[in-house]
DNA sequence: TTGCTGGCCGGC
DNA sequence: AAACGCCGGCCAGCAA
């Protein structure tokens, strides 16, 4: 067919290329053919929107690789636009009526003028190929193993694998990856602003140059006509593989293709997560959305008696007015601690609220009124929405944290709430993530995963000497902070050592950790002062690290050769131009997020290394195991019952195998990890 | 109506 | 709260 409306499509370093309507058959045989002679090619489809790509319609596929780009409608609603959607001011005829004293009845009032929308009107709807036709005849190019390009390549794979009785595999590459390897620190990610920076450098400011350059159509594919949409995704699709070719080869000139094969062989062990889900356990769910709605209604019956006055508790002017307002005024008169940092405001915040808990009523119960609130609206709500067939599906992004870490939104399943002492028993959430019918649930965790990265990274002898006996060092700052024996400090009290031991180690100071602990600041300044003579190679340590940074960087250039660290493990960057401030405080603010990056990015090296080898060894020893979560220095399997206690043992050794240039990656310190089993996340934890 | 920011808080 | 770091989600307030 031949496509008198699609001009070519160029970048300067490129051979134009007529992009390719395919329509029929014939034409797709010759596509794939062509795709099928080179090694690698990208893949952008255009959907219906949907709540997980697993439910969406695929209307369009467009190709693209040496000298090709192929744009496939399957299901496109329009033929070519012939007039625009317009609004206009129209009579309406409806709001004309009589003169009241009129008698002959003939004298009418004029038509208000009301403005309407007229959709845009389009030639009839051209032929295209069948979905399940055009799906079968792709086939063998989306199982051929040749590379599949993509950016966000996840969301397309899971587009178009519904269509097929499993996944493709792959090898995949994905140039939001790419980026971010390459440059960690942008505020996003997207295509439009990405290509458009890319191809029209600093005009690319103005955001009117980005938008006639390369308008976003992609949120309103079924409002277009064909060939609106074909021009459009020509430029996705070329100007992904063009910024692919281009960006592509600076990896192996500046040492990160390590890092981002890596991120490329983990993408696919994410895509299967993603795709497997969590079973939930509704039942559990509903129960405790019951209790926290009895719950919030008490405390708000308390809270409105305090204050004399019924109002809406999410309202911050109000409870600002009550906690620190005048006696005279019905304010409590509590004086105010901090101000917040742009607005100036009183904070009222948990930490304020919990200083003056035991003292005061309001802030007692307005401090419980606000977890119950968070808990039911930040997660009961949002999971119980989230449910598609009985589980949640997250999604695990590579590119969102500087440091290298995942994380999870969607919802993000890496902030469910923990279980709490003392917590009511029926409002523990980690019961809602269950193990199917059949199944256990095996959940590990790396045992203080970042203190055995500072012992080995800064070679520290005592706290290599404490890992080789198997020291818990958070228990033992919990026992020592809170005046505990060894012996009586549980969970919470661990977790109080671990705050302390993480704050500490990445430069808090006296004030927080008396804060965290509920001691006097004297006591935490003791506390800090021996943390560091008993850990002695650390602060040296840190010394060299930020001055090696620094070395990297260009006084005379601080913008685009800022200081860098190299994160451990996996070679990749991150940078910190705040480490040339001449302000202390940006400075020594630079200073920790450099030292923090270092540890938090090798750790997060080493649990995608395990995540990567665990998913395969399952494949292969466990077939019907599978990888459903990763929180950090964690993962939560599900595998039948009767092979737990067996797949249990696979994740320890994974977790604990994982190697750097064929040696420990801890070197002399032990990696350990333990694995729980359970019908449910709190049970297997 | 939508989109952005600040404040806050859940997790690691 | 104050010289821990890394995230994502909810809400109110404000601008467009
Ligand atoms: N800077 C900082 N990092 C934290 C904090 N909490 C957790 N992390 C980081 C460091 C931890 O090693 C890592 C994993 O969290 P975990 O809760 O699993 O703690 P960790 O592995 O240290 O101890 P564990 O033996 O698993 O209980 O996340 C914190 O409050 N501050
Ligand atoms: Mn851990
Ligand atoms: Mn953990």
């Amino acid at each position: 067919m031949s496509v008198p409306l699609l001009e070519e499509v160029s970048h300067p370093a490129f051979p134009r290329v007529a992009p390719h309507l395919v329509t029929t058959e014939q034409e797709l045989r010759e596509v794939v053919s062509y795709f099928m002679a080179h090694p690698a090619f990208v893949l952008d489809v255009e959907t219906t929107i949907a709540p997980t790509p697993a439910l969406n319609e695929v209307l369009w596929i467009g190709l693209a690789t040496y000298g090709k780009v192929a744009l496939i409608p399957i299901g496109h609603p329009h033929g070519p636009k012939i007039t625009p959607e317009f609004t206009a001011k129209e009579p309406d005829y409806s709001t004309v009526r009589p003169y009241a004293n009129d008698k002959t009845g003939t004298r009418m009032t004029k038509p208000r003028l009301v403005s309407v929308t007229h959709p845009a009107t389009f030639g009839p709807v051209p032929r295209q190929l069948r979905p399940d036709i055009a799906f079968e005849i792709l086939q063998p190019l989306f199982f051929s193993g040749k590379t599949i390009i993509g950016h966000n390549v996840k969301f397309d794979i899971m587009s178009i694998g519904k269509y097929y009785p499993e996944m493709p595999p792959g090898p995949f590459e994905d140039t939001i990856l790419l980026t971010h390897v390459l440059d960690e620190s942008r505020p996003d990610y997207a295509l439009k602003p990405l290509i458009t920076q890319w191809i029209l450098g600093a005009k690319a400011r103005r955001k009117e140059a980005r938008d006639e350059f390369y308008p976003n159509l992609g949120k309103h594919v079924v409002e277009e006509g064909l060939y609106d949409i074909a021009r459009y995704l020509a430029k996705d699709v070329f100007y992904t593989w063009t910024y692919w070719c281009n960006n592509r080869p600076r990896l192996a000139a500046e040492e990160l293709e390590e890092a981002y094969y890596l991120e490329c062989a983990l993408l696919t062990v994410l895509l299967a997560m993603e795709n497997t889900g969590v079973y939930t356990d509704m039942a559990v769910i509903e129960a405790i959305g019951r209790q926290l709605d009895a719950d919030i209604r008490m405390l708000q019956l308390e809270i409105w008696k305090i204050c004399g006055e019924q109002f809406e508790l999410t309202l911050k002017s109000k409870l600002r007015h009550y906690f620190f307002g005048p006696k005279s005024e019905g304010g409590q008169g509590l004086k105010p601690l901090t101000y917040t940092e742009k607005t100036n405001e009183p904070q009222l915040n948990k930490a304020v609220m919990e200083h003056y808990a035991d003292s005061n009523p309001l802030a007692k119960a307005l401090l419980e009124w606000t977890a119950k609130h968070k808990l039911k609206s930040a997660f009961v709500v949002s999971l119980t929405e989230a449910r598609v067939n009985g589980r949640i599906h997250t999604s695990f992004n590579q590119h969102r944290a500087e440091t290298g870490r995942l994380s999870s939104s969607g919802p993000n399943l890496q902030q469910v709430p923990r279980p709490k002492k003392g917590a009511d028993k029926g409002t523990q959430l980690r019961e809602v993530f269950a193990a199917a019918p059949g199944h256990k649930l095996i959940v590990a965790d790396y045992d203080q995963i970042e203190l055995r990265c500072i012992a080995y990274l800064a070679n520290d002898p005592e706290m290599i000497r404490l890992f080789a006996s198997g020291m818990d060092i958070h228990a033992e700052a919990a026992s020592s902070m809170l005046g505990l024996p060894i012996e009586v400090v549980g969970d919470a009290e661990r977790n109080v050592g671990k705050q302390v031991n993480f704050s500490v180690g990445y430069g808090a100071s006296e004030y927080r950790v008396a804060a965290i602990t509920g001691r006097s600041v004297e006591e935490a300044r003791l506390f800090i002062e021996r943390y560091f003579q008993r850990f002695s190679a650390v602060p040296g340590w840190k010394e060299r690290e930020l001055l090696t940074a620094l070395r990297r960087g260009n006084p005379r250039n601080p913008i685009g050769e800022p200081p860098y660290v190299v994160i451990p493990g996996s070679g990749r960057r991150r940078r910190i131009k705040e480490l040339m401030s001449d302000d202390f405080k940006v400075r020594a603010s630079g200073q920790r997020q450099a030292i923090n990056a270092l540890v938090q990015g090798f750790a997060a090296n080493i649990m995608k290394k395990a995540l990567i080898d665990l998913h395969y060894g399952l494949k292969q020893y466990a077939p019907d195991a599978h990888l459903e979560l990763t929180v950090h220095d964690e993962v939560m399997v599900e595998a039948p019952t009767f092979q737990a206690e067996q797949v249990g043992a696979m994740v320890t050794h994974y977790m604990q195998g994982v190697t750097i240039n064929g040696r420990p990656a801890l070197g002399p310190v032990p990696l350990i990890a333990s694995a729980g089993i359970g019908d449910n996340w709190l049970e297997a934890k």
